[in-house]
DNA sequence: GTCTATAGTGGGATAGAC
DNA sequence: GTCTATCCCACTATAGAC
């Protein structure tokens, strides 16, 4: 359940340009690095300690990452990248739109699963809206791009019928659910996150049977003005 | 516009308990906190500099407030004591369930005005689950049910007509809506937090809609659903 | 461009005397 | 309840080796 996945993250920042040999050094850090965090925590898991770990001094470890919590980006960017893999089969093979959600969703925690205990460390800092790391943030544009179009991805290649303006926020709207999951699931504690899993399983069929409502002539007018203040109080 | 609410907060907390002196000493360290935090930054206010304003030591300070993070809380529950005074004059005088929600869900707008640039600081305690300042916190369950009564309150003066089972969750889920308000205020850099403002007056009106619509014979088996959710979900 | 070693700063937090 | 002294750690600075 909590094991280690077995390929190793690649990571994909710009920082430093790569030579073979700095991109070894860089990987040895975040290994260590993800290592520390689980088996102590983020707090305990001090500079000082990774940098040995590595085999690198302090000095070198900050030449790669210039702050503690850029290597929890580095991190998160990894979950990322991990995510859309395995979100792939799901994509590929699921036709409905609610099983579609449900794969992409259920992936995210499957990839995140073992980085649980001190994720909400990492989660802490991003929140603060003056944080790089924050979801909301022109640093991480980049990462919450490709996240949305995860989702656009889930509902092109889906069976849903929506009026034209809905369907154009919709990717938007499932990355702010996946927001939400991801908040839930930092608060589950149960085993292997089953509540935050079961939360998906019965809250996607619910989106979905929600999604086919809005054709609703009582509910089309609605529909109109949600997409209205959605389009106004974008940046 | 950024004024500094001319009363003193009164705190409410239930660390150690008062004597006199120790109230005296206790909001003396607030003071020079709330002072710091506004003049400085939450970053560069110290607890040397706290401490020294305060014209107690360090070593006192931690003893009132066990971390730099705990003198925010303390900030926290005045927030919340002085919004519920706020509302009291929309929970008074205005009927209509949109009015109402407005009225409450503006007056907090109002009453975290003069902190908004360290108000992040305090938010992203939000996300850390571990954390005792989480809203979701057991350790904050007095403030958070404070909270959610004003939306009881909301709720119960108003002329809305909704199933029982809706109208019972509906508190907490109008709380979670404030919480909403408030991630989305905390990123709000605009004057006076306007654009905030602006999306509690549009966003009011369509949660109004949305619940009545709720009547409705199709949405009728989705509600039941979503509250059935709910109460899976809940701890 | 990559890396080491080391010395130093500043600030959150604590121990223990009074 | 209050203080002083001290610890620990993130982070910086620097000087130089390969």
């Amino acid at each position: 359940m909590s094991e280690v996945p077995a390929a190793r993250l690649v990571i994909v920042t710009d920082s430093p340009a790569r030579s073979p040999k700095a991109e070894q050094t860089r990987q040895a850090i975040i290994d260590a690095a993800m290592g520390l965090f689980r088996i102590r925590g983020y707090d305990k898991a001090t500079m000082r300690a990774i940098a040995d770990e590595a085999g690198v001094s302090i000095g070198n470890a900050y030449y790669y990452f210039s702050s503690k919590e850029h290597l929890i980006q580095a991190y998160y960017d990894g979950i990322n990248a991990e995510h859309a893999a395995a979100a792939a089969p799901a994509l590929e093979n699921a036709t409905t739109f609610a099983d579609r959600l449900t794969g992409v969703l259920l992936a995210w925690v499957d990839v995140a699963e073992p980085y649980h205990e001190f994720a909400g460390k990492f989660f802490k800092n991003a929140a603060e809206p003056s944080s790089p790391l924050s979801p909301f943030s022109t640093e991480s544009e980049t990462t919450r791009l490709a996240a949305i179009d995860l989702h656009r991805r889930v509902v092109e290649g889906s069976d849903i019928k929506l009026a034209k303006a809905l369907r154009a926020e919709l990717p938007e709207l499932l990355w702010l659910v996946q927001m939400g999951v991801v908040l839930f699931w930092v608060h589950d504690s149960s085993e292997g996150q089953q509540r935050t899993r079961a939360l998906v399983q019965q809250a996607v069929p619910i989106i979905d049977r929600a999604l086919r409502l809005t054709r609703l002539p009582g509910v089309r007018g609605l529909v109109d003005d949600v997409i209205g203040l959605i389009r106004a109080i974008k940046p």
